[in-house]
DNA sequence: CCCGATGCTGAACACTAGTTCAAATTTTTT
DNA sequence: AAAAAATTTGAACTAGTGTTCAGCATCGGG
């Protein structure tokens, strides 16, 4: 007898397919959105979804399995926006309308700030991020490919990062409480593109 | 007698010419240079330069009066190296520069984060980050005046919120690992400011 | 009907943080 | 040198956090 597998005494963890398990994930975005990453521990996002701080851990035995976790779904929501935007008439404003939405700007802004604190959670972030830069200089090149070059071209992965950092950068500002420029740095970018692919109409 | 001030017992402050003080301040920004703003807690400050905890109180009663210390110190620091990048002879380029400089962009990314979220220290950021704002509007106005409403132009207080959001992007970005497309953004950046105010050679 | 898997709870431990304050120490003033 | 003022310290209190774990509850199948 004996053998089978030599497991540490692996400690009981709840199911993948738990409600509460789903209560949770959501229960911390709902944190993170109002207060911010760092607000986010196990014992608030207990009180928030009404449940005791044991059986968050009974679902995610560490802080950054919790996270991950809520990184996981957020990013799957993300793509399957880009997915959308992507399919619709106008991809490249539809882009740029993702990119200026405060809701998701907002979370992935924390996400950014999380990642640079949290080892743990770095890889994944990152991975994700570029991913979704790769995905983007496809659909741009596809798109723009000949015009890229002209004279107020802009390689695609260019176009990818100021198109993601101007909106960052309006976002987090506003929520400072600065908005000076920022009419004028919108109104630019529409201009931008609208020279850079003209409305169909 | 009696009268005199209606005085709230106040408790005793260290002079703000001390020695001690400025080096808590020098120890926090080291810290949260090397490890965030969420490590900048007095305890930390006091072991980094090597004084107790106590003592960082007797200068700064609270954590937040410690920050705004630190930020007005940086602040400082950075309006010094705005003046310098408007005095010398080619402004634009130098506060493009500026923006991208990985050191300070780091700390004013720090400090975005600290005033999202933490009340007592959002006003004078946001103040200081409009007052910059506006200054650098008055700088491009005088020096682009005519070329910003070419085809390629963009108003004053668009372009400054541009630089600054594509390089705070930069920078996140890399501290995330993700360096995919940073090239390309950096050259469309120089070769769109080379059509909008040619270099002088 | 019992039994094991699964879900949940309470209590506890170790640690970090902010802050206060009386007392000790050092420096400055007289 | 004595007195006053400024600086520094030690110890403590409060509060929050991560995490563990033994055990209670419940519930579906054998």
């Amino acid at each position: 007898m004996t053998v089978t597998a030599p497991e540490v005494t692996k400690r009981r963890i709840g199911a993948e397919s738990s409600e509460t398990r789903a209560l949770i994930i959501a229960a911390t975005e709902m944190v993170i959105r109002e207060e911010g990453y760092s607000a986010a521990s196990t014992r608030r996002v207990a009180l928030r979804a009404g449940l005791k701080p044991s059986l968050v851990h009974y679902y995610f035995p560490t802080t950054d399995d919790l996270l991950l976790a809520v990184f996981e779904r957020g990013a799957a929501k993300s793509d399957e926006m880009i997915e959308a935007a992507i399919a619709s008439g106008d991809p490249v404003r539809a882009l740029w309308r993702f990119f200026s939405d405060d809701s998701r700007t907002a979370l992935s802004v924390e996400y950014l700030a999380l990642a640079i604190r949290r080892p743990a959670i770095r890889a994944k972030i990152a991975t994700h991020s570029d991913a979704m830069r790769k995905q983007q200089v496809e659909l741009f090149e596809q798109l723009l490919g000949a015009r890229l070059n002209g004279p107020d071209g802009c390689p695609p992965a260019g176009l990818s990062v100021i198109l993601a950092g101007i909106g960052r950068a309006l976002f987090m500002e506003s929520a400072l409480g600065v908005s000076t420029g920022h009419k004028e740095a919108t109104a630019w970018v529409d201009h931008w593109l609208d020279r850079l692919l003209p409305p169909t109409d």
